[in-house]
DNA sequence: TTGAAAGCGTTACCAG
DNA sequence: CTGGTAACGCTTTCAA
C-alpha cells in the first residue's frame, strides 16, 4: 500500500506552501490565500483524495472528535443495544466517532476503561447502562463533557446529567390501556428490586389506579425477577388451581421476559390469551414482543431515543454550543406504548 | 484539571534528557544511561504519575495499539455480543484496545467504517457478524492484518482468515444426544435459508443418522424461519391433530427462539415436555434457554472461544510472531452440547 | 498574499 | 554513556 498523500504532498502538487493547504481546507483561505491557488489546493488534494491526518489532527488540536462510550454489558448482553445505535448515529451525523468500551459488570474496569479513553484524548464520554440503575461514576468521568444514558450519578449529590426513561409514566399507561379495557383486577410481576426501574413502575401502576378513582389492590404486586423461568412460576402461582372468580383477568409484567413466562403458564393451563386473560409486557423487546404468540402488548422504552438525546447534550457541551439549559440534570424520555394481540377486553363474566 | 506530565517533565525533575527517560522507560536503559541516573528516572516518572501520550506514540510509531472491530449488528442486536467479548479479553490482555463500530446492517456502512479506523491507523481489523454469513470484504481490511469472525470471506478466492463454529458437528451431536436417547422419529425447524449455518446443521443432522445407519427421515426437514412464531406455526403444523403414531418424538430447532415457539404450541396441545414430546434448541442462548420452562437442552455456541480466536490470530499477525500456520485460511470451533430439561427418552409407546 | 518556523509528545539516530 | 536534533503530520502565528 503506498503511503497516505499528505499537506505536504499536496502543497507541492499545487505548488504552494503547506499553510496555504491547510488554511484552504479549513475554509479560511478567503482573504488569505489567492483565488487560483484555492482551486489548484483544491484540486489537487481532491486528486491525491488527499484528507487529514487525525492522529497529527489530535496530537496538534488537543481534540480528537471520539467519544467514548463504556457499558456495563450493553454489548455483551442481548438488551439495550440500541441507546448504542441511536448515540452513534448523532455522534456519525456531527462527525465524531464513537468508540464503545464493555465492562462486562466488573466494575473494577469501569476506572481503566475511562482512564484508557481518556488517555486517548476523548472530547466527551458517556455511560450507558442495561437497565436503569445507579451508577458509581468513575472519577475520569469528571474531567471532561460526560452524560449518562439509563443511568444515574449515585453521589450524594449528582454531578452528572442523566438521559432516562419515564418509568412511573410508563407503568402508568401501560395501566392505563388494562383499565380502558374494563380490567379491574389486575396483578403486576414487578420484576427484581435490584433495579430501581421495578419500583417506578409499580409507582405508575399504582398512580393509575388512583387517577381513574379506584381501589388499588397494591397487594396484587409480586417482585418476581426478570426472567421467564420467575414469569412462568409468578402466573401459575396467580392463576393454577384458582376459580375463574378469583382469578386477575390481567397479568402486567415489569419486562417481556417475564410476559413470555406467563404466557407459557396460561398455555400450560389452558386458559387463553387474551380472552381468559390478558398479558401486558414491557421493554417491546427486539424479536421477543413482536414474535411471540400471541404477539405481546408491551411498553416499548424509547432506547434509540435515550441514546441520541445523550450523545446531542454531550455534543452541545463538547462544542461548547452554550446550551442555556446546562443546568438541568435530567431528561426523561417517554415510554411508547405498542399494542398487539396479549391483551383484550375483560372477559364478560368477571366481577367487576 | 492539571496537564498531564510529559516526558519532558520527567527529565528536568530527574535531570536528564528527554531521550535518557525515552530509553530507560522502554527498558533499554542498560548500557545506554547509568544506573544512577535510571533509578532517578523512574522515580521521577512514578512520582509525576507519568504514562506516555498514547497519541504523539501513534504518530511517532505508526502503530497505535488499538484494534478496530466492525460488526453487522452484534452490538445493536441482542445477539451473540460475546464474540467481542471475548475477543477483547484476549486484546487487553496483550495491551491492544479495541474499538467497535457497528454499522446496523447497512452494508453501504462498512467501507466507511473501515476507512475511519483505518484512517485513525488501527494496527489490525476484525469484521463480526450476528450469525454465520458471507461477508463482502471492504476492500480496507486488506491493507492491514485482518481476520473475520462467524463470516466467511464472499470472494471467489478467499483472503481473509475465519474463525467460525462447527455447524456441521454441532447438528450431528445434538441429533446424537436424540438418537441416544432412542428417538427415532425427530423432525428439525431448520431455520431459514438465509444463513448458510441452516443447511450446515441440516447436513449435520443427516449425518448423524448415516453414521447410526438408521434412515434418514429427510422429508421431517423443514426450513421454518428464526423467531417464536415460526418455531410455533411449524410445530402445530406438525402436532395439531396427528395422531401420537404419526407424531415425532422430538422436534430439534435451528435456535432457541424456534424452540420457545415449539414448547409453546405444545403447551397448547397439552403435550408435556420431555415427557411427550423431546425438544432441543441450539445457540443457548443466554437467558432464554437456561430460563425456560422447561429449561432447553440446546447447542452452544462458542462464541467467547471464537473471538478469543479470532483476536489471538490476528495479534499474532499484527506482532509479527511469524505464526507458522499463517497459511491456514480456516478455524473451526466445536460447539457444546447442553443437557437441560427439554429432552428426555422417548416415549414408551412410539413406533420404532 | 505567501512562506517560514514553532509546537503538540514521542522516539531514534548520531555526534560528542 | 550522554544529550541534542530530526521526524511523525498538522495548524497557527508571525514576518516578509
Amino acid at each position: 500500500m503506498q503511503r497516505k498523500a499528505t499537506a505536504l504532498d499536496v502543497a507541492k502538487r499545487a505548488g504552494v506552501s503547506r499553510s496555504a493547504v491547510s488554511l484552504v481546507l479549513n475554509g479560511r483561505g478567503d482573504g488569505n490565500v489567492a483565488k487560483e491557488s484555492q482551486d489548484r489546493i483544491r484540486q489537487a488534494a481532491a486528486e491525491l483524495n488527499y484528507s487529514p491526518n487525525p492522529i497529527a489532527l489530535s496530537l496538534r488540536n488537543q481534540r480528537t472528535r471520539v467519544i467514548g462510550i463504556v457499558s456495563d454489558e450493553v454489548v455483551t448482553s442481548p438488551f439495550d443495544g440500541n441507546i448504542i445505535g441511536g448515540a452513534d448515529d448523532v455522534a456519525r451525523s456531527r462527525g465524531f466517532v464513537t468508540v464503545v468500551m464493555d465492562t462486562e459488570l466488573d466494575a473494577s474496569r469501569d476506572a481503566s476503561a475511562v482512564e484508557t479513553l481518556l488517555d486517548r484524548q476523548v472530547d466527551g464520554l458517556m455511560y450507558v447502562t442495561v437497565g436503569l440503575k445507579p451508577l458509581d461514576v468513575p472519577q475520569g468521568m469528571l474531567r471532561v463533557p460526560s452524560v449518562l444514558a439509563n443511568c444515574i450519578d449515585n453521589a450524594p449529590v449528582p454531578r452528572l446529567h442523566h438521559v432516562i426513561p419515564d418509568e412511573v409514566s410508563g407503568g402508568r399507561e401501560a395501566t392505563h390501556h388494562l383499565l380502558g379495557l374494563g380490567h379491574r383486577d389486575i396483578a403486576f410481576l414487578a420484576g427484581a428490586q435490584t433495579s430501581p426501574a421495578a419500583p417506578l413502575r409499580v409507582q405508575g401502576f399504582r398512580a393509575a389506579f388512583e387517577g381513574a378513582g379506584l381501589p388499588v389492590r397494591a397487594d396484587r404486586v409480586f417482585l418476581a425477577g426478570w426472567d421467564i423461568d420467575t414469569g412462568f412460576n409468578g402466573a401459575m402461582k396467580l392463576l393454577d388451581g384458582v376459580s375463574p372468580a378469583e382469578r386477575p383477568t390481567a397479568i402486567m409484567c415489569a419486562n417481556d421476559r417475564l410476559a413470555v413466562g406467563v404466557v407459557l403458564a396460561a398455555a400450560r393451563l389452558g386458559l387463553s390469551v387474551p380472552r381468559d386473560l390478558s398479558i401486558m409486557g414491557y421493554d417491546d423487546e427486539f424479536r421477543i414482543a413482536n414474535t411471540m404468540v400471541p404477539a405481546l402488548t408491551t411498553m416499548a422504552l424509547p432506547l434509540r431515543e435515550m441514546g441520541a438525546a445523550a450523545m446531542t447534550r454531550l455534543l452541545d457541551q463538547v462544542e461548547g454550543a452554550g446550551n442555556s439549559d446546562g443546568d438541568t440534570l435530567e431528561t426523561m424520555v417517554p415510554c411508547r406504548l405498542v399494542v398487539r394481540e396479549s391483551t383484550g377486553p375483560v372477559p364478560s363474566g368477571a366481577p367487576n
